[in-house]
RNA sequence: GUGAGCGUAGCUCAGGUGGUUAGAGCGCCAGGUUGUGGCCCUGGAGGUCGUGGGUUCGAGUCCCGUCGCUCACCCCA
């Protein structure tokens, strides 16, 4: 086999494919709770878009889309993230002009071109929540508290939120000409990328990770002592508000983001044990999103979790579920009993709703018993050439091994029947 | 794009200083019980040692290239 899947991709195989169910129908409960729908919106859309919305000078845009031409001459890309295509359809479609406020999730894989590493992936999937419509701090807790909710669900206990607002482009624009002024003077003593960020984007200084350049920053007041008033009171808003909420969170002044559209409150969810790929949630809000893409002003929070990443780090922390029984009943067959007979007998119990499967290789009774323990069964059905001939099977009920003839006329409703009261003795109800 | 580490059975890995038929555990199949799972025992199948070249009487082992994977930087979910 010289062709494997391209690099960075995976094949999610059954075991770990029950995983990704279970996480999305998680997010899928989540979503519920807070009134949430679901949007569907393309995987590749024109590049245009992601240019646009995420930012010309983003590392995304620059260099790690997907980017391709189609027959018909358009530059099209496959999403990099969420966001862009959603505020797109919530323009095109003017949801903004119905009910207010618009509250969509999307959950699907999205696309980068980089150095695949742990919890970092070219195709990820992310599961992610906008609301469009609204200024109010509220939202903005509101999503936050989305996004503790998901992970609870989920079992992940440890997580810190790390919280900062950068204020709009009234404020930020003063505060980006003091950093420059207080940086420009050091200029040599930054490290190389971060001598680049001074000129395109000095926000990003501040949340270099080289030891030099935090400390160059260090005495550099906090971007949220140079907020306008606006801005300041819907930062001690969204405090108040997680504060009410019993939310805990540290503010981190050198949280900013690298995408372009962020505006105000900006947050991220970290996890334990991820190595350098902590970050399992992270978002923002985006009041000037929607007009610079040609729509109406409409104010919008969301965020974005890499479900790869909280995988990762659910098995790191050992929280995620036990596999369950694959099958309800397993049907053995022995002896001369035919084949086709057989396949009769379980299509009748799987359109009873039972999960049923059988042997198909011929095996003996003894391999047929190992595949039902491993696969989880709570019964076994023998279907013997002694019973048959008389109209009979011989029900095992695994886990203890008890066995009783049952006649095969009406099988599937005695089967259901005690199938359910095994598994309300399973459950503890008994 | 930069740096480092690693490629041996389906999986996880052993294989001092080069030496004859390349091993283990798990998994798979069969048998021990001619109709009964978990535990145990026996046997079996399964390997171009990533790949190409070089050194050598001889390379899984040493050298170079190449491909792949992994981790980190960058950035981000």
């Amino acid at each position: 086999m010289e062709i494997a899947a391209v690099r960075g991709t995976r094949d999610i195989l059954p075991g770990e494919s029950r995983l990704w169910a279970w996480v999305e129908e998680a997010a899928r409960r989540t979503c519920a709770r807070y009134h949430y729908e679901e949007i569907r919106t393309p995987i590749f859309e024109l590049a245009a878009l992601f240019a646009r919305g995420i930012g010309e000078v983003t590392d995304i845009v620059e260099k790690e889309m997907y980017t391709f031409v189609d027959r018909g001459g358009r530059e099209l890309a496959l999403r990099p993230e969420g966001t862009a295509g959603v505020v797109r359809a919530v323009l095109e479609h003017k949801l903004y002009a119905g009910p207010l406020p618009v509250k969509l999730f999307y959950v699907g894989p999205m696309f980068r071109y980089e150095r695949p590493q742990a919890g970092r992936y070219r195709q990820f999937t992310q599961f992610g929540v906008e609301a469009f419509g609204s200024a109010d701090a509220a939202l903005d807790a509101e999503i936050i508290s989305l996004g503790i909710s998901f992970l609870t669900e989920v079992g992940l206990k440890e997580w810190e939120l790390r919280l900062n607002s950068i204020g709009c482009p009234v404020c930020r624009g003063p505060y980006r000409e003091l950093l420059r002024s207080r940086l420009e003077p050091l200029r040599h003593e930054l490290c190389v990328s971060c001598q680049q960020r001074l000129d395109r984007n000095p926000l990003r200084v501040l949340d270099c990770k080289e030891e030099g350049c935090r400390r160059l920053t260090e005495g550099i007041p906090p971007i949220d002592e140079y907020l306008c008033p606006e801005c300041r009171r819907h930062w001690e808003s969204v405090q108040e508000h997680l504060n009410a909420l019993g939310i805990p969170f540290r503010r981190y002044p050198r949280l900013v983001r690298g995408l372009d559209y962020y505006t105000r409150t900006v947050f991220e969810l970290v996890t334990i044990g991820l190595g350098s790929q902590d970050a399992v949630l992270g978002g923002g809000r985006y009041d000037g999103l929607a007009e610079m893409m040609g729509g109406p002003s409409v104010p919008a929070i969301g965020f974005a979790a890499g479900l790869d990443r909280l995988l990762l780090g659910l098995e790191a922390a050992g929280t995620l579920p036990e596999p369950g029984p694959e099958v309800d009943l397993y049907v053995a067959r022995v002896g001369d009993v035919p084949q086709a007979q057989v396949l009769r007998l379980v299509t009748e119990l799987r359109r009873q709703g039972l999960r049923v499967d059988m042997d198909f290789l011929g095996r003996s009774l003894k391999t047929q018993m190992k595949t039902a323990d491993r696969l989880g069964a709570v019964f076994t059905l023998v279907v013997g050439e002694g019973e048959w001939e008389r109209g009979e099977v011989l029900l095992r009920r695994m886990s203890d091994g008890s066995q009783e003839v049952l006649p095969r006329e009406g099988l599937a409703e005695k089967v259901a029947e005690r199938l359910a009261a095994a598994q309300a003795i399973a459950r503890g109800e008994v």
